[in-house]
DNA sequence: AATGGAAGTGAAAACCATTACCAATAAGGA
DNA sequence: TCCTTATTGGTAATGGTTTTCACTTCCATT
């Protein structure tokens, strides 16, 4: 329940990486919210707290955890790119429903244990085939949600 | 192997939409390539048999085409849209695998049996349980192909 | 054939999320 | 503390997509 540094303390000196205020901040927000936050909803996150955090840092470090895999990168469809912390000990491996109709996204992780088993096996078959190194798997049900439809 | 006309010609007299040129020649070049075209390749390639169709129609009647069910849109990153034919008679169900490093796609059927079974199954699950209507899925992996690794 | 309303179109301008640029700053090992 | 270099923030561009608006085409009805 209670502290200790955050989890991802570690990875970055491995890489040549700084540990800095801006990046503490941006994996705070992230690691605080359920939902899925486009750059400007970090932005305006961060800002509260440090207002010297501009946009621009927030867009690089982005793509420095997408980069890592601390961070996933999702396009909903709505124009803007949303991200989630990857899975840790907080967060668990789950999917997405997306409605056409509202943009509204439904996480869901029932059955993701089946998925994994099969995902699994496919990706290691299709990994061979193709002599490609799989490191993630989205899948994304599209459709109408219950006010939509 | 010959005519008769496209599967598609009924599709829209049903909705109270027109067939037009523009959407014809839209819908042929979709047809006849095997990759995932932006706006602007299909807007080329329109434009090269009629030369008076603007990018503008080309994006208002894609965005017709996806709300009708016949073309599917993708974001693999590389900051614009992609279309490709929705199945038909001629095109199969089929997945992708997206390299981070070039941004390559690879089609893939192998083995989607297996996943449509598990997915049509987890699909029915999360209809009911979230009132959701499932139209289509899309299932990504990512990673980094022979050339980037 | 003429008419009128609705659907469809193209050129240009506006939009806006993301990126490039560059001078200034801060992290962290020696 | 000093030095090297990663990192940052403001601003200006970039570029894919959308909006606007006047004009054209389609088609059911006179
Ligand atoms: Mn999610
Ligand atoms: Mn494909
Ligand atoms: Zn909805
Ligand atoms: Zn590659």
């Amino acid at each position: 329940m209670v502290g200790g540094p955050p989890w991802w303390h570690g990875k970055f000196a491995g890489y040549g990486y700084r540990m800095t205020v801006p990046r503490q901040a941006i994996l705070s927000t992230l690691s605080k919210s359920k939902k899925h936050l486009s750059a400007e909803d970090i932005y305006l996150s961060v800002h509260k707290a440090y207002p010297g955090i501009g946009l621009t840092t927030v867009y690089r470090t982005l793509e420095l955890l997408v980069r890592m895999g601390l961070v996933f990168k999702f396009d909903f469809g709505d124009g803007r790119s949303r991200y989630e912390l990857a899975e840790g000990p907080n967060t668990n491996h789950h999917h997405h429903l997306v409605c056409r109709g509202c943009g509204r996204i439904i996480d869901y992780s029932e059955l993701v244990d089946e998925e994994t088993k099969i995902l699994k096996q496919i990706g290691q078959t299709l990994s061979k085939k193709y002599d490609f190194s799989i490191d993630s798997h989205q899948i994304h049900f599209l459709g109408l949600c219950n006010k939509c439809k």
